[in-house]
RNA sequence: GGCGCCGUAGCCAAGUGGUAAGGCAGAGGUUUGCAAAACCUCCAUUCACCGGUUCGACUCCGGUCGGCGCCUCCA
């Protein structure tokens, strides 16, 4: 078994290799802060997120580098509108992406390079293409000569003649005088921006967008990475620059591996920024656990669409999200399963031999080759829905009379559970804790109280008491009636909003 | 215009040259004072449409229709 990738380079599937045997080196674009992270950055992280544990687990050593873009336009355009500086503007979002991640149970990367913190090595990379004939002044600007690098248009698949085509209409005039040719793109930019100017050999100045990820990646991970990893918008001409940029300066290949996640889409059109037609993820947290985001994120394979879907209320506003719903009560069900895996008493379980349930023994050997074949998630996903099955299946062994269970298979089942926490980032939290915030947070949707319910339960459980059972059914339907369920158990009455 | 992707049950969604994973919804059952949860059983002779290749195609090739993305800031 090994893992197999598709490679955006090859556009094909292929044996993932690394230069040093075991050893992962992974990059990942991180976001532009000047924004709340939306539910499309959310999918693209949590994608790689699952991707570097799945490293780890099959036995590789991974360095996972992921940079934030604090040097950019639109922060600069934003604060400016503000009246903070760049500097604490992206700072707020830096530290909001971050709870935002680890919310989603994303593991933080190994280094998370900012491009302020590194302008010296941008401009010696600057300094080294001019050398090479890579690059030239123009006009205080300095520009990369796509016609100096024959592989130009390697990684997305298209011409230097079909790029003139489309990139010269678009281009103001004073652009297209300063450029040797329309795909040219600027490496720095002349000229002195407020609360982000740094001197240069060129003169005063700042980075043009894409060479950050040049000198980031290359001093965090060497001058060939393993994997380098991004959202499909990225491809052109983010990704395409990249690789001109790096190989034009060292000769070598700059990432054997690209890789590239689909877009989140509303109403089958792209959610971005732009289009304005986004959620970000702490407004869907608001409604749902976040870890519904990353069950939902996981139900759909990462090259393809993911789709949001959503329902409206008589006033036209957004009322719902049915595929995220859908997911937390896959997520309450996971809970539920440990839960109940965890109160199986020990006397229920004996020192038998009895066959262990393949959903239960070959766990591992089933997410291993779910996600060996270039990151199956919904394959992984089935199976998990097969061992929480099966775990349930002990739970109800377990609770009837006289019933016993293996102690092999109450292993099997706990270490399935660990499997999934390491490798997926699911089931991570305690039980309890996720099911009363789901819950909690379904009541205030509804306008529910909890004491009210807790005094309805208690009356109930006097009416049941005195086996005045019309009274009792009284009281559940009138709950049900509000959207309460209650759930007759032998330690009592508990409540659940579904 | 160039490059590329997609069309699988009521819905979501894997898969793929050898006869359709999983989830939701639905039907029946076990259980329950009644419920709920959980579990069990059932639920696509069929993979947009039309041709072709093949012993065999949903899977490969050609075409048609429909939807979308990139080519410009974007995860």
């Amino acid at each position: 078994m090994a893992l197999r990738l598709h490679n955006t380079l090859s556009g094909r599937k292929e044996p993932f290799t690394t230069l040093v045997p075991n050893v992962a080196n992974v990059y990942v674009c991180g976001p532009t802060v000047y924004d709340y992270a939306h539910l499309g950055h959310a999918r693209c992280y949590v994608v790689y997120d699952v991707l570097v544990r799945h490293l780890r687990e099959t036995g590789y050593e991974v360095k996972f580098v992921r940079n934030y873009t604090d040097v950019d336009d639109k922060i600069l355009k934003r604060a400016a509108e503000r009246g903070e500086s760049p500097r604490e503007l992206s700072q707020r979002f830096i530290d909001a992406f971050a709870e935002d991640m680890a919310r989603l149970h994303c593991l933080t990367p190994d280094v998370e390079p900012r491009v302020s913190e590194h302008i010296p090595e941008i401009i010696a990379l600057i300094e080294k293409l001019v050398e090479r004939g890579h690059a030239y002044v123009s006009d205080g600007d300095v520009y990369y000569s796509v016609e100096s690098f024959p592989d130009y248009g390697k990684l997305s698949h298209r011409s230097l003649d079909q790029l003139k085509a489309g990139a010269s209409e678009r281009l103001s005039d004073t652009e297209q005088a300063r450029k040797k040719h329309p795909a040219d793109f600027v490496l720095w930019k002349g000229g002195v921006h407020e609360g982000a100017t740094w001197e240069s050999p060129f003169g005063p100045g700042r980075p043009g967008w894409h060479i950050e990820c040049s000198a980031m990646s290359m001093k965090h991970l060497g001058e060939t990475l393993d994997l380098h990893g991004g959202g499909l918008d990225l491809v052109f001409p983010h990704h395409e620059n990249e690789v001109a940029q790096s190989e034009g300066a060292t000769g070598r290949c700059f990432s054997n591996c690209w890789v590239h996640n689909g877009f989140v889409e509303v109403d089958k059109e792209k959610m971005s920024k732009s289009l304005g037609n986004f959620f970000t993820a702490r407004e869907l947290f608001e409604r749902h656990e976040p870890e519904a985001l990353r069950y939902f994120v996981m139900t759909v394979h990462y090259r393809a669409p993911l789709s949001l879907d959503w329902t409206l209320d008589d006033e036209g506003k957004v009322s719902g999200f049915p595929s995220i719903e859908e997911a937390e009560r896959r997520v309450e069900y996971l809970y539920r399963t440990r839960l109940r895996l965890e109160s199986i008493p020990e006397a229920r379980i004996k020192e038998e031999e009895a066959p262990l349930p393949d959903e239960l023994g070959k766990l591992r050997e089933r997410l291993h080759t779910a996600l060996d074949d270039d990151l199956n998630m919904p394959v992984a996903l089935a199976h998990v829905a097969d061992f929480l099955r099966a775990t349930n299946e002990l739970a109800d062994r377990a609770a009837t009379k006289k019933g016993t269970v293996a102690r092999s298979a109450i292993e099997a089942a706990r270490e399935g559970f660990e499997l999934l926490g390491r490798w997926l980032g699911l089931g991570t939290e305690t039980p309890s804790d996720v099911l009363d915030r789901i819950r909690a947070r379904r009541a205030r949707a509804l306008g529910l109280s909890g004491e009210a319910i807790e005094q309805k339960i208690a009356e109930r459980a006097e009416a049941r008491a005195q086996r005045d059972f019309a009274r009792a059914d009284a009281i559940r339907d009138e709950l049900a009636a509000l959207g309460v369920e209650l759930h007759d158990g032998p330690n009592g009455t508990t409540w659940t909003i579904p």
